[in-house]
DNA sequence: GCCGCATTTTTTGCATACAAAAATAATCTG
DNA sequence: CAGATTATTTTTGTATGCAAAAAATGCGGC
């Protein structure tokens, strides 16, 4: 069912422009640091200026874009001081979830995260990256949604939303996944023990682990760069 | 000095009107509740529809304001469960800022929150509620400061406005006042001893007890607003 | 050929005009 | 006179027009 209400009217266009501009800059088809041409975007979306102009305004609150006074908005471009910031954040705010999920999980949810965890698991011994990164994110958005707090989520979903637009897919290197792995198993003993403190604890652990993975992966795609503009010069 | 750069142009009216908006609503100027009016507001702010409604569209994204369809914006009002969850945010926060900051706090910077400990303790030793309030918000800021992360800042930043608009004052109640007051001095103890596990239980606990003190407020508030509505009835 | 400057074009920021929806007032009916 | 119904006013949402700032282009000098 789509929602409660059927003859739903049409949602704003500033809404609409909101929604499809945001996931185009998670997705990252609109490349960090890219300007973005009001001109172009209304086409693109169909939409006039007014609507276009208060989406981006939005998506500047959100941290999505940056204004830049008399020159438009730019698409977030993250600093590898900024990563690091943002995963702080989010380790702060992963551990808060888990403190509270742990307390407040019910049977079912637990059925269903555990269910995710050994899918999971079968992902990982498969070395099947595609379905292991969702199945990942997944069990994060379950843990977070027994904590039975909507501020908890829409702050979490807000901050994680411009980690998104990296588009990091890594794990790749064989003894960190391992290890994510073995994190994942020490999160699930410590929601179905409903330990607040030990939940806490390996989550913010777990998130510190893939803030480091996810700032080698930068640096190394950087070096790339790097080359491949010595290469063209 | 108010900035690095001297003859810097004058902020966008659509910059302005939200520094002003965003104050008015945390300031309680527009109550919890109240119609946004588009046309008052413009009058009150100088500025045309255009960049007022794109201050509205980012205070929407802050959580200061509702948009409701074909209706405008409402200002927040936080409901009890609002309340609860928005602390336990903050809860989160504060325990994230503090494990930062008492890995990486400055002697200078411990030696003037200490300074303003102090100060505070002199309000509350003359039971100085205007002096105590501000220097109780100062030493959490400071802390947060400490931490050296601007992106858990501003996160704080934004969570905590909502919370502004209640304009709580309390701490009336002396036991409550007392042992919010030994919190802080726990909080002075773990910063100093560089503690980060200790120092984020202590404000998690703080912000707890913070939580139940203004729920208690926000209810009492909430039967005398009953009681004045059953009179004039 | 390249740098600096003037001119044109584009783009952004704001105000206003218009259309649709909601709120309010007025009218009708029983 | 109450309640429903229609007409009017107000308010919101969107498109467009205009001015200022920035970027792009062209041109002359070296």
């Amino acid at each position: 069912m789509t929602a409660q209400i059927f003859n739903m009217p049409p949602a704003a266009l500033h809404e609409q422009a909101t929604h499809r501009l945001r996931q185009m800059l998670v997705e990252g088809q609109i490349a960090p640091g890219a300007k973005l041409n009001e001109r172009e975007l209304c086409e693109a979306l169909k939409v006039s200026r007014t609507p276009l102009r208060e989406a981006i305004k939005t998506l500047a609150a959100e941290g999505l874009v940056e204004l830049v006074p008399n020159r438009g908005a730019v698409a977030l471009q993250l600093t590898e001081a900024d990563v690091h910031n943002t995963f702080e954040v989010m380790a702060g705010l992963e551990a808060a979830s888990g403190q509270l999920a742990a307390q407040r999980v019910t049977d079912a949810e637990l059925a269903e995260i555990k269910a995710m965890h050994y899918e999971m698991l079968a992902a990982y011994t498969r070395r099947d990256l595609s379905a292991y990164y969702p199945l990942n994110a997944a069990i994060h958005r379950a843990i977070n949604a027994a904590a039975r707090n909507p501020v908890l989520t829409s702050t979490y979903n807000q901050v994680n939303a411009r980690l998104q637009a990296l588009r990091f897919r890594s794990n790749q290197d064989g003894e960190k996944w391992s290890r994510a792995v073995k994190e994942h198993e020490a999160m699930i003993q410590a929601l179905e023990a409903r330990d607040p403190v030990a939940l806490a604890s390996v989550l913010t652990t777990h998130l510190n682990n893939k803030r480091e993975v996810v700032l080698e992966q930068l640096r190394s795609m950087e070096v790339q760069t790097m080359q491949q503009q010595e290469a063209t010069e």
